[in-house]
RNA sequence: GCCGAGGUAGCUCAGUCGGUAGAGCAACGGACUGAAAAUCCGUGUGUCGACAGUUCGAUUCUGUCCCUCGGCA
């Protein structure tokens, strides 16, 4: 029988924070991150990471785990949250899984196919060769070695054409073929997910609001903190929603009105291609004003546990 | 109260010498297998202030009314 474990899933600024600390507590959790950029060390503001005060409460798990200027992926992911999940399922405890990172979440679930770690050799060789080849350049090599891929992805979606190309050269198979073969078929936990749902127009306030909120909580002191240790704005990490903005900012780029008003916007829009993912997986539990419902929800979690 | 300017998409506006309308921003829908807070694709969403007149046909012309903003009182 696979090991249970529970998920609370959702758009940022949803409320999946502080739900996950209700409900950890009341179902004797310990609460996994699924959250590509709570990950970084001393990125907490802009991050709305837990504060130490919520991280006493309840164990956290996959938080500040590497520092800004380092690599990471959902590959990785998948490895370490696993590392995490067993120790807590051996002592008996329960597993609460929260976060935004739909990739991360379906790793970890359904796991990817093998054989085909990212490598950042091969991208950036790649990249160099788009470079100077062409614009296309990449995309017409796609299309010889792997033509399923080519029609499945955009011409312009360098991204995947860049992925689906490394795994050819470094499995010598296509990596449609891969996907054919693996297909997101098994599962390796049986799982609830519980997905925060508001209406769009209060989720967007929300939104809106916690922006200003890390301002006045000291985000823009963070970002200059960050920039005085070296975490330059190039770095992948600098560049994520509210850090891209800031450091804008701090480099004199816009002036502060204009930066919060982008990543207000920016931040907005990430919402809705969150919910567009999520909306994708019929196993979500849409719960509308989670802290309102929170019996219900405790006795959805509960009827699965068993 | 009088004079002037104006009411067109969520916002700011353009436009139609009469044939039911567009631009920027905002917004909406979607894809997603190791950078995913990434990357990429698709979509105008509208009683053209209201009513009446002229006309085959009015958002466009005419009249009345309503509203907004200036100026004068």
């Amino acid at each position: 029988m696979k090991p249970k474990i529970v998920l609370i899933v959702g758009p940022t600024g949803a409320g999946k924070t502080q739900l996950a600390l209700e409900i950890a507590q009341k179902i004797d959790a310990e609460i996994v991150a699924a959250d590509s950029m709570q990950i970084y060390r001393s990125m907490d503001i802009g991050t709305a990471k837990p504060n130490p005060q919520e991280q006493a409460l309840v164990p956290h798990h996959l938080l500040d785990i590497i520092d800004p200027d380092q690599d990471f992926s959902a590959g990785l992911y998948q490895n370490v949250a696993s590392k995490a999940i067993d120790p807590i399922l051996q002592k008996e405890k329960r597993v609460l899984v929260c976060g935004g990172t739909g990739l991360y979440i379906k790793s970890l679930i359904r796991g990817f196919f093998p054989g085909a770690q990212e490598n950042r050799a091969i991208d950036q060789e790649l990249r160099a060769q788009e470079a100077q080849r062409g614009e296309g350049y990449l995309y017409h090599e796609l299309t010889k070695v792997d033509p399923a891929s080519a029609l499945r992805i955009h011409p312009k979606d360098t991204f995947r054409i860049i992925r689906a190309l490394e795994v050819y050269f470094l499995t010598g198979l296509p990596i449609s073929a891969h996907h054919e073969k693996h297909a997101f078929k098994e599962t390796k936990y049986d799982y609830v997910q519980i997905g925060i749902h508001w209406d769009r127009s209060f989720l967007y306030n929300r939104i809106n609001l916690r922006c200003e909120q890390m301002v006045k909580d000291g985000f823009i002191e963070e970002v200059r903190s960050l920039r005085a240790r070296g975490y330059h704005s190039e770095l992948k990490s600098m560049q994520s929603l509210g850090y891209r903005h800031m450091c804008a900012f701090l480099d004199d780029k816009i002036p502060l009105e204009e930066a919060m008003r982008s990543m207000k916007r920016d931040t907005r829009r990430f919402a809705k291609r969150q919910l567009t993912w999520f909306r994708a997986d019929s196993s979500i539990v849409w719960v509308d004003n989670p802290l309102k419902n929170l019996n219900r929800i405790e006795k959805l979690i509960k009827d699965f546990l068993g």
